[in-house]
Order: structure tokens, then C-alpha cells, then sequence
DNA sequence: ATCACCTGTGGGAGCGCTCCCACAGTACCT
DNA sequence: AGGTACTGTGGGAGCGCTCCCACAGGTGAT
């Protein structure tokens, strides 16, 4: 019992109770003032939030979380190795957005990598342990079981990119059908004929997405859309410098490329260096993201801009909302929560 | 009561209790058996474990939180914007270790950025309700006063980088002093003679360091340094560009430079460039990190390997030690941990 | 004066664990 | 035979909150 009494002692934080007969109240009342109730008299109030001060009284999260069955945290879920998530600015942007919007609330943000199955495996013990309000998905691959198993855990839940046309989860995405047809108009516009696509990897549903745009926009300008000139990449600059390679061989004479990403892009400039070709005398570049890299290429790269920091914060909002509606939209039989927001071209000196 | 007992009831996650009573046993034996405590007969293990795995049992993280007054999560505290953090490749490689590492143990990683003041003030309201185990510190200012902060909330810590000689928190570093001899050590048997110098934010120890290295070098080869031929950085790439108009402004004659980073030597180069110098036959050029952008660069570019992954293992070692002892070591007498550990010089072409 | 209905408040019960004391049973000494 | 020591086990108490019921005291309608 002394023993035991020690171990509470220790650290000496106060306590609520300690607060409570500090400031002359009950603990209920501290509790009320320290949740921002409404139901305390002014007067209550500032004599409670005194003996805060002087106390220096903050509250112990384990026991709210236990009490309240919440634990203010959400989970931003990167189911990439950490590598990936350093080298596309995707990651960094969005992380900028959801930072931003969550530094507004009390809520606080994990960031959790979900690259190898062992991580995986880790990752399913933490939710399922609930050990987070809420989960933030990105860049989610469309045989991924992780969206089901937050499904089934009851675990709200948002998506950045949806898996497929049907998404079950709520979700925001920027207008890649769009963003592709853009960027292909635009190499029309400034007279390019034979335009290459040097796709994402296909098992991400936005990557298939601007195919269906570059094919649209060819096929609405009168073209023929030549298989040929589609090359799947993997997001990767080794990827796109691969694509730009095979695409070369099967068709020497294209005059145009779009690039699924900058990071490819990057990748197929260097082949075209390589082989003598200039940007954009002898084939115009488009890239997309309009990523740091963009700007700072050689020439500057023509890329789709993604309103990235917009759809972190947009994530944040939709998240909270179903986080405070204590149980996912679906299974209240509300409609799915989809946000597309509009992608924009921005033109450089490669187009 | 009725509503009480239906909100403890949502979810119907299993409890301890409940384990205990499928497996026939006291509610301690069961947690006896989560814990991995070996006073347990194997027979009666054997029946825990088979009633967790029915019953689908995970801990409440929050329960245990609370009672054993520990949260099983450390934080790696980034005192820089998000900006900076995915700009440079340092941190992208240090996060590699430290979740290599801990991923060997039940620990959890949080990421905090505190780069704005209002970031500040969450972490150290952060900080003092407990949330982790333990805080690892990277990049820190010589004049931080997150590391007090620490040691007053008797928080044990591992600091990448000591602040100074006389650090008190446990520390790993690399061997600073070391890169930089060894730098222009390499420049000096490569027949250089004015070799200048770009360092990185000056009240970062390490950069100091450099600096130090840089001097007494040269000194030791029987040079008089030439203080004009210093011009701090800040560790950006505009910053390196800068430092190296400046220094093309006063020596233009110079035909080496070390950059105290490769972000730097990367600003350095563009400017070289502009200028037609030729690298290396003009300048030859020496960088540090050895990052991915040292591969990438044309030319290739030497320069100063960090283990920085190794770092980020060595520092989860040491705290998970901290706090396994409870305390600080400074508190309890102990010599100070420090660990240094080696660098190593990749010449490339750029040298 | 009576009743209904507010507002503000105190404090019991409970969240699901860990810690530790108590104790039964067994083994090995003297 | 009694003592000592160890092993394995059950369960009480407590961690610091939130939730909610109960209730005092006020206000206004009847």
C-alpha cells in the first residue's frame, strides 16, 4: 500500500481532484470547465481555471482516452516504404495540408508506414487495438485489403484517392481525368502530334484515371489513340527513365510526352538527353504534381498542379466530421462522402 | 447504469476479465502471460493464449497507460518546418534507423514537427501531459530550450548532435571534426591549394565542427588560414549559391571549395557554373552527407559520408536504455552517454 | 402558495488495466 | 517433525479521468 502510494506520487502531476479542492469545487465541475462546458457560472469558472494555473494542472490523456473510450489521435496511414514517402512530394504537401488544418483542433496526428507486411501486421495490431480515432489513407492500391479492415474495425476512415469507381470509403480526390485531358490538350494545342504516355502504376486508380483522359482528349481531337504509345510506369524516376527507353524503341519519332508525374518526367528527360533530343525543340515534356522538381528542372517542366495542401485539409475536415458522428457514413446509410477537387495546368518552357 | 453499461459495451471488445474467464483463470494470470512474464506454468499459458487468440483479445493501450503510468511511444521531435524535414535527405535516413529499430520492440513512433511557435507551445503542452516514454532530438540550436525543457519534465532523451562540449543529454553524433580534416585533407593530396569553405548554420555544433576540422587541416599542412575564404551557409541550397557569390566576390581565384552539405554544394555548382568554371578542373568540389543528390549531381560529387541510419539506431539503443532505467543518467550520477561515430570521405569526380 | 422547470453543482460508479499482497501447494533442509 | 523457501495463482486496490444521477436553489406561471 505505501509502496504503491509512492508509485502514484511519483512526477507529482496534479490531478484533477487536486485542482477540484484548490479551486473549493467537485471534480465534475473542474471536469466541466476543463472540457469547455457551457454549465459553469462565470464566477466557477475563473476560480477553477485559476487554480489551473497555479497548478499547472494538465490532463492525463490515458485516463480520458480510458474514461471517454477516445484517444484524440488520428493516423495518417502511408502504406509505402519510408522511402518513397521522402522522395514524392505528394507525401510532404499533403502532410503540410493536414498539419495546418489539425493544428486547429486538439487532435493529434500520427504518421504510421505500412511498406512492408511486417509493418502491415504491426499496423492491423494498432488498429485494432483502436489506439486512433481515425485513419487517413493515401495513395492506396486497389487490392489493398487496409480500407476493409477499417470497415470492419468501425474505424472512420478517410481516403485520398479512391480505389476504384466505387469507393466504399469516404474520399477526396483532385480531377485526374481532367488533369489528363488537360495536359494532352494542351500538347495539341501547341501542335504536337504523336504524344506518349508514360502512365502510374496502373493498380492506382488516379493513374488510370489520366490514361482515360489522355485517351479521351486524343479521341475527342479526331485521333487514333496508338497503344503503343502508352507505357506503364511505377512513379519512380528509374521507372519513367525505363518507359522513356521502351517508348523510343516502339515509336522513334514522338513528338511529345506526358509524364504521369514529375519524378517520371525527370526520368524520361535524362533518356532524351542521352539520345540527343531537346526539350522542347524535339519533344515536348509534360509532367504532373508541379512538384519543387518541376520548377527547378531544365528546362522548367509544363505540369498538371493537384491542389495536394487543399485535399489534406479537405481529408482533415471529412474525417472529423465522421469522427464526431461516432460511427462511419456508410453504416448510417448516408450517402458516400466523395470530394473532387479541380486539377490546373501550368505551363513551362519543356511544352 | 442501464446507458453506462451500454456505452462500456460498444465495439464489445474483450477484456482481460473476459480472457481470464474463458481461460479459467485470475485476471493477473492473464495479464502475467500478455506481459511475458516467465512465473506462469506452461500449461496454464498455453490456455491464455489459446482464450486471447478465440476471443480475438488486444490490450487497451489506455487502460495500461493508465495503471502502469508508461505509454509504450516515443517521439522523434523535428525542430524545423515540415519544409525542411523533407528537403533534406538527413532526416529521411535517420527516420530509416530509428524505425528499423524500434520496430524490434513493442514501441511506437511519433513524429512531432516543431518548427513555428505555436507548434512549440502544443509540444511542450505535449510533453508535459507525458504522452511518451521518451523524446529523440535532431537538429537542435545551440540555443534551444527544448532540451531543458526535457530535463526538467525528467523525460529521458537522446539528442542527435550535441549542442555544444558540453551537452548534457545523452547524445550521438558523427564525427564532425573528422569529416571536415578529412575533406580537405582529400582536397590538399589532390594538389589544391585555395580551398575555401561554405558551413552550414553556425549555432549547429556540428557545423562548427566542421569549421574546426577545416582549420586545423590546413594549419597542420602548414597553410595560414584565410578567414575570407569562410562564408557560412545555412544548409539550403539558395543559401550554398549565396556563400559561393560571396566567396567568388572575394577570392576568385580560389580552386577548391568544401560545402559543409550537398544541398549547399548544390547551390555552389549552379553559381560555378554561371561562371564557366569547370568542375573539377577549375574547382574542384567537396561536399557533405553523401546523399542522393551527391550520386545524382554532374559530376558526380565527393563527399563526407555520415552513418546516419547507424545514428538513428544507436539512438533508439540509448533511450530505450534511459528509459528502461526510469530517469535521465544525469540524474542518477551517471557519466554522461556520448557516442561518436566515424566518418568516411567517397571521393567522386567533382574532386 | 403550489407546481413545473430551469441552472449549476457534487460525487458515485465505472473505464480496463497493473501492481502487489496473500496464500496454497510443493520441495528441500535441519 | 518442524521450519524455510520457492513457485504459481487469485483478486483487491488503485491509476485519473468522464458520465450521469441527484439535488439545491432560483424563477416564473398558475
Amino acid at each position: 500500500m505505501a509502496t504503491h502510494g509512492a508509485r502514484s506520487r511519483s512526477g507529482g502531476r496534479p490531478t484533477l481532484e487536486e485542482v477540484a479542492a484548490r479551486a473549493g469545487v467537485g471534480r465534475g465541475t473542474v471536469s466541466r470547465v476543463i472540457n469547455g462546458s457551457p454549465r459553469v457560472s462565470d464566477a466557477t469558472r475563473a476560480a477553477v481555471e485559476a487554480a489551473v494555473a497555479e497548478l499547472g494542472y494538465v490532463p492525463n490523456t490515458a485516463a480520458r482516452a480510458l474514461a471517454a473510450n477516445r484517444t484524440d489521435a488520428i493516423a495518417l496511414v502511408v502504406p509505402e516504404p519510408e522511402t518513397r514517402f521522402f522522395a514524392e512530394p505528394y507525401f510532404s504537401d499533403m502532410l503540410k495540408g493536414v498539419g495546418a488544418e489539425l493544428s486547429e483542433t486538439h487532435m493529434q496526428l500520427l504518421l504510421i508506414f505500412a511498406g512492408s507486411d511486417r509493418e502491415r501486421r504491426r499496423l492491423a495490431q494498432y488498429l485494432a487495438a483502436h489506439r486512433v480515432d481515425g485513419v487517413l489513407l493515401v495513395s492506396v492500391h486497389a487490392d489493398d485489403p487496409l480500407p476493409d479492415l477499417l470497415s470492419q474495425l468501425e474505424i472512420p476512415a478517410v481516403i485520398s484517392g479512391p480505389r476504384s469507381a466505387a469507393e466504399t470509403l469516404t474520399s477526396v480526390d483532385s480531377d485526374n481525368y481532367g488533369g489528363g485531358r488537360s495536359a494532352v490538350e494542351h500538347l495539341l494545342g501547341r501542335g504536337r502530334r504523336t504524344i506518349a504516355h508514360i502512365t502510374g502504376r496502373l493498380d492506382v486508380y488516379g493513374a488510370q484515371r489520366r490514361v482515360d483522359g489522355y485517351r479521351d482528349a486524343l479521341r475527342d481531337a479526331g485521333h487514333v489513340v496508338d497503344e503503343l504509345l502508352v507505357e506503364p510506369g511505377d512513379f519512380t524516376e528509374e521507372g519513367g527513365r525505363r518507359a522513356m527507353t521502351e517508348l523510343l524503341g516502339r515509336r522513334p519519332h514522338l513528338d511529345a510526352v506526358f509524364a504521369g508525374s514529375d519524378v517520371m518526367a525527370a526520368g524520361a528527360r535524362q533518356v532524351l538527353r542521352e539520345r540527343g533530343l531537346r526539350i522542347p525543340d524535339d519533344v515536348a515534356l509534360v509532367g504532373y504534381d508541379d512538384s519543387a522538381i518541376a520548377r527547378h528542372m531544365d528546362p522548367p517542366l509544363t505540369s498538371v498542379r493537384q491542389p495536394i495542401e487543399e485535399m489534406g485539409r479537405r481529408m482533415i475536415d471529412l474525417l472529423l466530421t465522421e469522427i464526431a458522428d461516432r460511427r462511419p457514413a456508410v453504416s448510417r446509410g448516408l450517402e458516400r462522402r466523395q470530394m473532387v477537387l479541380a486539377t490546373e495546368l501550368v505551363p513551362r518552357a519543356s511544352s
